[in-house]
Order: structure tokens, then sequence, then C-alpha cells
DNA sequence: TTGTATGCGTTATCAA
DNA sequence: TTGATAACGCATACAA
């Protein structure tokens, strides 16, 4: 590994000049600039990390980071990869500030213009899909603050890059699921989030896209649950009632909690096949007692770790992205597997 | 965040000191030294990895790796995962020996010979379960290398620590997939590896046990493929046709291809059950042409990376490790989540 | 346009 | 038993 100062030696200049090429700092002559950047490339010259952070550890990096509120567990996992990735960057020089709001349009809205008032140089945010957090975040991007979208996407907001799963195919993985463990005839009932959630339209959709290839699918039932615990136990409650002939459940998002107490209740264990998603730590002990089959996961640490890496390096070596799309992994976990 | 420097001028001692106290090098007053732990705990003093890094580049750790030869693709991931972590150590000064050789007794052992040879300070390896091996690794520890088993453990060895699956959860997995995605009556094909490795028999173990819990399973054949795929492809195709009342099939091991190849010939895609461990790009392609119906894949990235973060740490930081087993964790791929 | 000096936090060597 | 000082590789303020 060559160093800064071999660099130096051999292109017969001091480390300062040998830095200023490094550093694209200007005001260099053009050829000593060539002789450098040749012997750079001869060397295959990359800066030792450990040099780079032990000089820069007055540089500070601020970024922000909007979250939904812990109403929403799964976002604990999000946020804990975030904070992983932070304290491994933290010698680099990359300062955090988390704020977990309501998934709601004006309380976003004010969270964002906090944290430029606290002068952030990047912004992570799960946003809601709306028209005012699209133009605000444009605005930031026109603005110099770069944005990227996690786990959830703004249509029509210029962003760095979005990661996040691919929620149409976690919607037909959900239905392969229910194809894979089921016979016959199936009656379903489906509890769907929050529609404004751009993800959710989407999982939603390719869960209906795949199961409608068979024609043994029957959606008896439909409710909007709002991830709301206690609504979605009266929703289960009157839909089992009032279809009693419904022998699976397919959970598209939050809640899950409510709607197999609810389940609890009124059928035995493993009597239906219950589909849902994520794995948090109300649906794994559901899942423990028998009343979820099998849970859809997709690397909530990962999206965390991976955002903050992107923008720190952004940030920091200020080169574009090679990609716009950064998708996670999906897998199933089953009471064997939690 | 307390630096050595502050520390000093707090206990009014030069950082000479303190460095010793707080690599344990001894010759130190015990009063000093207490008073010096004593600071360094109310400041919470953790020393700083870029100075330790920059400090530190002549050291040298030399680790050596065996893996199971190229044969088989799935330690190319675990591979992957070691050389990954090493990339990211590379600054602390981590060097590597990777050797991957037969899973046979003899050249493991000359192999592991070859290494110490090589003056390795750890090893990391994946053995073979034989007492040869174990009094060899035996002979290591006492010689002051640590070793640590990787993906596969040995029988009466002395070693720093096991990072790999629960295979015998693994087993009961494969089970539970099964008794979720058929109904009625299954007679089963099982083809398992070698029973020499030790995981293997307990995969078996758990697989078995779990079955037997419902009469509705019947094992009409099972074979050893030694995980070859050629004479997989020939134990398959005899199977099915002495049995065509086979609905399921199980891999307990590799040589995947070889089978669903057999399989192809005779059977339709998703006419039967098959279930699999492990993500290897052959069973990928088995998978999207259906043939295989789920994998349970045990993170082998994640096994490599930490076999050797537990190894480094080891080696540099000096201190027992927490634990004796690193499980890593199963999950289920299918056609939509590969 | 270029060179020099200094500091970041830790470790190691030498001197006291 | 302790202290002072020089590296390690890079960044930067200042001097030329």
């Amino acid at each position: 590994m060559a160093t800064i100062k071999e660099i130096a030696l051999l292109a017969g200049v001091s480390r300062g000049t040998v830095d200023r090429v490094l550093n694209n700092r200007g005001g260099v002559n053009a050829e000593t600039e060539a002789t450098i950047r040749r012997i750079m490339a001869e060397q295959k010259f990359t800066p030792n990390p450990a040099g780079v952070a032990l000089a820069a550890q007055k540089k500070k990096y601020k970024i922000g980071v909007i979250l939904f509120s812990k109403m929403n567990p799964f976002f604990d996992a999000v946020n804990q990869g975030i904070l992983d990735k932070a304290h491994e960057l933290s010698l680099f020089g990359c300062e955090l500030i988390v704020r977990r709001v309501a998934y709601d349009p004006q309380a976003q809205l004010s969270t964002i213009r906090a944290l430029v008032k606290e002068q952030i140089h990047g912004l992570i945010i799960a946003p809601y899909n709306s028209e005012s957090i699209a133009s605000e975040l444009n605005q930031l991007s026109t603005a110099g603050i770069p944005v990227i979208a996690l786990n959830s996407d703004v249509e029509g907001a210029h962003r760095l890059a979005y990661v996040g799963p691919d929620y149409y195919n976690s919607g037909k993985t959900a239905a392969a699921l229910l194809k894979l463990m089921t016979k016959g005839p199936v009656h379903l009932g489906v509890l769907t989030g929050d529609q404004k959630i751009l993800g959710h339209a989407q999982r939603f959709n390719g869960f209906l896209d795949s199961l409608s290839e068979e024609s043994r699918f029957h959606v008896v039932a439909h409710e909007e649950n709002f991830d709301d615990d206690q609504r979605t136990y009266d929703l289960v409650t009157r839909m089992l009632k009032k279809h009693p002939e419904i022998n699976a459940l397919y959970f598209l998002t939050a809640a899950v909690y409510g709607g197999c107490r609810a389940l609890s209740a009124l059928r035995a264990p493993k009597e239906l096949c219950v589909i849902t998603h994520d794995e948090v730590p109300t649906t794994v002990e559901m899942m423990e007692k028998g009343y979820v089959t099998a849970t859809i996961c997709q690397e909530p640490l990962w999206q965390g770790a991976k955002a903050l890496e992107l923008m720190f390096s952004y940030l920091s070596d200020g080169k574009q992205l090679s990609q716009e799309l950064f998708l996670s992994k999906l897998s199933v976990q089953i009471r064997e597997t939690i």
C-alpha cells in the first residue's frame, strides 16, 4: 500500500501538492498534476482510511432521519440498522438526528422544516405519499440537501435513491405462500392498512394479481384497519362471525396482534392459514402460539444500514450513486425459524 | 469521547502509564493503576479505532481458513463472508490464508500442518468429524493457536467457538415445511449426504423426529448420495421409477441439481413438493423452473463474517468470548423471494 | 503554484 | 515504576 508520502517522493513534489491533486482542490500546475495522477495510478494508491478518519475527526456530517412513530414497532428494527451503521461511521464524523413522528403529511412537513433549521446535510425519510411532501422534498434537493427514501417511496419527488422492499413482489410472495399452504377452495379474509401509503397499494396489487391466477381463491371479506390493533380486533371478530367459511387470513400490514387476539378467541391454533408481513415481537408471539402460519420479512436492519451508508458516502465522497433503487431481500419465516 | 491524553491529564500521569494500564502491560504501581481505571470508567473511555488502526499498522495477525473444496458451492458464500470481513479488518492488520480442500480427514490434516508451518496465529475450519482431526485441533489449542469451528463441528475437540446453524432445528424446519405444504398421505423420498458429517446426522434426526409426530408421512425411500450429482441423478431416477407413489422429495444436503435433473425428466414442475437446503446457483435455477418448492437458508455470509470477527477480536483484544455457540438464523426461500 | 508544520489518538522505544 | 518523544497516514493552516 503506497502512501501520500511515497507518491510525493516519486513525483518529486511535496505531500501538500499530492493532497491537492487527490482531493481536487485545484491550484496545481497541469503537468505536475498529470505526473502525480499517473504515479498514483501506477502505485494503485488508495488513501488509508485510518489516516483519513483520524485527520477528519472534526468534520461533521449531520444527517436527519424521519421514521414512523413508535406506534409501529417495525421501524424499531429499521432504526436499529441505522444506529449500527452510524456507530460504524462515527469515526468518520457521521452525526445523526432521528425523529419518529406520525405517518401524517402535516407532522412530516413540520419535522422536515425543523431538521432543516438544524442545518442537516442530508435527509433520510420514510415519506408519506402526498403532493405536499413531494414538493417539500424537491425543494430540499434543489437547495443541495440530498434525500433518500427509506422503506416507502413518494411519487413525483426527486430523491437520490429508494431503499426498501419491492412491495409488489412481497404481495406476490404472500399469494404464493397461500397457494403452497392450502388445498382446495380458499375463503379469504384480508386486512389492509392505509391505501394512502404507496407500498401498501402496490403490495395489495401484487397479491391480487397473483391470486387471480387460480380460481379456487375467494376474497370474501376485505377491511382497511389503519394499522390499529383495537380496530383490527373488532374487524376480525365481526369478519369471522359473519363469514364462518373463512379458512385463511392475510394481514397486509400491521396490527397483526389485534387480529390474532380476535382469532384466538374464536378458533383453535393452526385452524386457519394466516399470512403476515414482518417479524415484530407481537407477531413472533402469535407465531409461537400457532396463530400465524408464516410471515414475510424484508430485512429492516439492512434497509436502515444501507440508507445511511449511501447517504454518507454520497456526502463525503461526493460521487453519484450507481443505482436509484436498492431493494431488500425477502424471506419467509415460520414457527421453527424465528 | 475521552482520549488517552485526557485520562492522563485527569489522573496526573503520562500517556505512557495510561497505555500500560489499558493494555495490561504490567509494571504499574497498584494505586496509580486503580486511579487510572477509575477515571477511565468514569469517562467511559473507549480507544479510538482510527488511532489504534493507525498505530498498529505493522502488526499482523495471520489467520488460516480451511473450507470445503470448490466442489461444494455453498462454501463460496461462506468464503465471501470471510473475505468481506477481512477487507474491513485489513486496516487493523488482519491477514488471511484460505485453503479449500476435500472434505476428507487426510487432506484436512495435511493442510492444517501446512498452515501451522506458515505461522498462523489462529485457525478457522469447517472440520471433518473424526478422531484424527479432533486430536490435531486439540494440539493446536494447547500450542496457543485458537481454533474456531465454522459451519460444522467436531466431537471431542477443544475449540474457541462454533459458528454455524442449529442443524437439528434445520431438519425440524424441513419437516415443518412439508407439513404446511402437503395435505393427506405423503410418500417421501429422502436423499442424505454423508452421515460422517456431524451436522448431517443431526439434521436428519431433527427431520425424522418432527415427521414422526404425524402419521401421514411415510419415508418410502432413503439413499445416501455423498453430495455427488451424477450419483444423485441415478438414485432419484431409480427411486421415482420404483416408487411412483412418491409425492415429495427431501434433499438433506447437496447435489440438488443432479436430483432435480432426474426429476425433470420424469415429472412435471410443481408436481412434487421438493424441500432443499441452501441457496446455491443450481438450486436457484431449479427453483425458477419449478422443481424446488422451498429451500431453507442459513446465512452463509454471516457465518463467515462472524467467525473471522470472533477470531480477530480474540487475537487482538485477547479476551475470552462470551459464548461458545453462535447460531445462524434460518429462513425459507421460495420461487418469489430468490 | 508549491512547500512546511502541526495535529488527530494510539503505540512503542528509549531514557530517567 | 514512570515520562517524554517519535512514529503511523492524512488534512490543513500558513508561509513562501
